[in-house]
RNA sequence: GCGCCUGUAGCUCAGUUGGAUAGAGUGUCAGUUUCCGAAGCUGAAGGUCACAGGUUCGACUCCUGUCAGGCGCGCCA
């Protein structure tokens, strides 16, 4: 619709224009927006206020000549001129009755596009260290990521979801370490477990399963362990030589076979436990992808190697380091360190060089907002390799700050302090925990207050939208009751009976949705498809309450019947690409 | 100190990429069902869009500065 007016202000204004009656103008893109104001009609264009300047005239002058130009159509009964030079279309009736036959037709594919054009979008996000289960403050980026990909797929592009596994690094021999360190524990020895390891149950857990399984194989005397490790913190020391000193002395004990049996045991059980918490939540992948794949698969090394080649690493204390400096990052970076381990860093240059390589238009990385400073340096890696650093796009989410009640809940993995994603699933569910999150724009701070999503949870207005839903539900099972049916047919036929402003007022909001699906995927901003369908919603329930559906006239009856199917279809696929559901009854 | 994000109603937040009289939810108050689900609907009250300049037909939106909050600045991941 706001392309046809497009095109016709265009001709109309190159008329004027070969007339003489405008002078020679640049073109700007031409603008139609949505009027906010019923008064206003349905569109409003600003061209004429727009080229003001440019042919030094007033800008009604110009909208007079310009709509004095307009060609004839069927779908627009009013123009007018408003304000200081807004052209103000107003729809005809049977062109704003055509979305419902649209709606019912497309079905589950209304909203649908090829903005995407098929082309090619992977999309990374959470990929959480696997030291730990899932918690809250992951929830916001599983909820924002899946929706991203859904609504780039509804519009037409080709989405590969992605989960990066960092089961590599130093944090998974902490990790393995703790869970060795609790396993002797449970097999009766006696030690200070370290300040800076992993303190969580699930550990313990961990533990006791490799006990039952393997019995006291992996067993060392306690002295041996702790003979000649740093000392921790509380006694004064330094907690990080401790960990580091006990991974070692871990590895050296257990020798690499053993070792490597306590690591995959960690690494495998809560590796499972997040691709659960993830799957009933809704969220799904493609693909996991493991960091140590690209270690073992020698990519890493490789590209070291490459950088190498080209002059954009140096050594320097041992170290070796990338010249990110040279394109724009504060400081140059370490990707291999003195004692000859490669970074974080390094495996990330190597993964996002093999992403490009894999083929995708566009890579899409979703982080927390703590994690921006990094943006920077990958940036800076990838120019170095000479690739187009544009096809990257970091999409940041911030911190959803906890609360119970006006108390802020204090978060940290390794104390072991914190609520898991899935507690709150099961206490609020997955469609209001999902529907909350993608409520507010992502670059927004959030604030999480656990006592009202889980005590008061009828406020979370996914009820409200989830309940329009059900509502028409109810009016068919009401019908049908009443020994009563709905012809589509018919109703299709009698939609000119839908006079009402309500019914206008929904119907104009049912042609908005494509153009939100659109909105929403271009600018990676599923809180403007959660906002639609509120506003969707609220006109629906309005509607309810004016008017009844199932009346004495039945053409009437049979139109409003078509109109309310065609709410409930749309707030059903809405719903979807926001991975809600959309229940019959409540 | 430098960088990124944010500042809009009592609270939580939108604001269609610069448009018309700044909007919702929640909270408060007042109404609403012999009628398809009251998890609903109707109305009232509530604002110096942090502050000060600038850009133009027009600024919550763009630019500069100030103030306030969050986050980041490791041979951690």
């Amino acid at each position: 619709m706001k392309e046809q007016l497009r095109q016709i202000i265009k001709t109309a204004l190159t008329q004027l224009i070969s007339q003489k009656s405008l002078p020679e103008l640049v073109l700007p893109e031409i603008q139609i927006d949505r009027t906010k104001d019923k008064s206003h009609g349905d569109f409003a264009c600003n061209i004429a206020m727009m080229l003001a300047r440019q042919a030094k005239m007033n800008p009604r002058q110009i909208a007079t000549l310009l709509i004095e130009e307009l060609p004839e159509t069927k779908f627009i009964t009013q123009v007018d001129i408003a304000g200081p030079g807004f052209i103000n279309f107003t729809l005809s009736a049977d062109a704003a009755q055509e979305i419902v036959k649209t709606v019912l037709q497309a079905g589950e594919q209304f909203g649908q596009s090829q903005l995407g054009a098929g082309k090619s979008v992977q999309v990374e996000f959470v990929s959480a260290n696997p030291t730990g289960p899932l918690h809250v403050g992951h929830g916001r980026g599983a909820a924002y990521g899946s929706a991203v990909s859904n609504l780039l797929s509804t519009a037409g592009f080709k989405v590969h979801r992605e989960y990066y596994v960092n089961d590599a690094g130093r944090q998974m021999d902490i990790l393995a370490t703790s869970v060795w360190l609790r396993y002797l524990e449970a097999c009766g020895e006696k030690l200070v477990f370290p300040s800076n390891g992993y303190k969580g149950d699930y550990v313990l857990t961990i533990a006791n399963d490799i006990k039952t399984e393997q019995g006291d194989t992996f067993v060392k005397a306690v002295a041996d362990v702790f003979e000649s490790v740093a000392a921790d913190e509380p006694a004064g020391g330094d907690k990080e030589q401790h960990i580091d000193d006990l991974i070692a002395k871990a590895q050296d004990l257990l020798g690499d076979e053993a070792y490597r049996q306590v690591f995959d045991a960690g690494l495998q059980s809560i590796l499972s436990e997040i691709r659960q918490d993830l799957s009933d939540f809704g969220t799904d992948y493609e693909e996991w992808f493991s960091e140590r794949s690209l270690m073992e698969m020698g990519v890493v090394d490789k590209v070291i190697t490459q950088l190498k080649a080209v002059d954009m690493l140096y050594e320097q204390g041992g170290a070796w380091w990338f010249r990110s400096t040279q394109f724009g990052d504060e400081k140059d970076r370490v990707v291999v360190r003195n004692n000859g381990q490669t970074t974080y860093f390094a495996s990330d240059i190597a993964y996002h060089l093999n992403k490009y390589q894999r083929g995708f238009d566009t890579v899409i990385d979703i982080w927390g907002s703590d994690h921006h400073g990094y943006i920077p340096r990958v940036k800076a890696s990838l120019a170095a390799a000479g690739e187009d650093v544009e096809r990257l796009k970091v999409l940041l989410v911030q911190f959803a700050v906890l609360y119970r009640g006006s108390e802020k809940v204090a978060m940290s993995t390794r104390s072991g302090q914190f609520v898991t994603l899935r507690e709150l699933r099961e206490e609020v569910g997955k469609d209001a925990a999902r529907f909350f999150y993608v409520l507010r724009s992502a670059d927004q701070h959030m604030d999480f207050d656990l006592e009202l999503a889980k005590s008061q949870s009828n406020d979370n207005p996914v009820y409200y939208v989830q309940y329009a839903h059900a509502r028409v539900c109810s009016v068919f099972r009401e019908l049908s009751e009443r020994g009563l049916a709905w012809d589509k047919a018919e109703g299709e036929q009698a939609l000119s009976r839908l006079t009402e402003e309500h019914e206008q007022a929904i119907m104009s909001m049912l042609s908005r949705y494509p153009e939100v699906i659109n909105s929403a995927a271009v600018n990676y901003t599923p809180h403007l498809l959660a906002h639609y369908l509120m506003d969707l919603a609220r006109d629906f329930h309005t509607y309810y309450n004016a008017h009844q559906f199932i009346v004495d006239d039945h053409g009437l009856s049979q139109a409003r019947l078509t109109l309310i199917t065609a709410v409930k279809q749309v707030i059903s696929n809405g719903l979807g690409v926001l991975g809600v559901s959309a229940p019959g009854t409540m």
